[in-house]
DNA sequence: GCCAACGTTGGC
DNA sequence: GCCAACGTTGGC
């Protein structure tokens, strides 16, 4: 079992949007790195740290997991979709998502106290010009995020 | 809203 | 294959 963080604007998709939804397909992934981990990597029951960027408090909020492997972006093939891909085809899917479950929701971890912890310095969030929205994370950065939530 | 960092595109 | 231009991300 591997361990991730996602990120998502909550303006877009919230920590409350999947409590609310139970689960969703993680559609709209524009980014090979990000898509390569979903292709190649992420497994049904691997955990997710969820995460919210581009807000007035960005952070870990909650868990989510992975609860369907990846499989074709449906977005990518809809004329009305804002991810609508005309270069990929049917026979040959370009994009692809995970479907994530969610676990619960946790007190807000932010970025700076995520910064403010020697054990959690090497996690990719935190590097400087990071953008990627998946990101592998330790076995043990997930284990001292975790106590974090307690 | 600003802007640094990064990924992609396309002319050559 | 290089690299300038452009678009996007996301913290601040």
């Amino acid at each position: 079992m591997r361990y991730w963080l996602m990120k998502s604007e909550p303006s877009a998709y919230g920590i409350d949007d999947l409590a609310k939804d139970k689960t969703t397909a993680w559609s709209g992934v524009r980014n090979y790195q990000a898509r390569n981990f979903m292709r190649d990597q992420m497994r049904v029951g691997d955990r997710v740290l969820f995460y919210h960027s581009n807000c007035e408090e960005p952070g870990i909020v909650g868990i989510a997991e992975v609860c369907r492997p990846a499989h074709p972006d449906e977005t990518q093939f809809d004329r009305k979709s804002k991810y609508y891909d005309a270069a990929s085809t049917q026979d040959a899917p370009r994009w692809l998502n995970v479907d994530i479950r969610f676990v619960k929701k946790t007190r807000l971890i932010s970025l700076s106290g995520l910064r403010a912890h020697k054990p959690l310095r090497n996690m990719r969030i935190l590097a400087k010009g990071n953008r990627l929205s998946i990101t592998p994370v330790d076995p043990a950065e997930w284990e001292f995020i975790e106590a974090l939530m307690k």
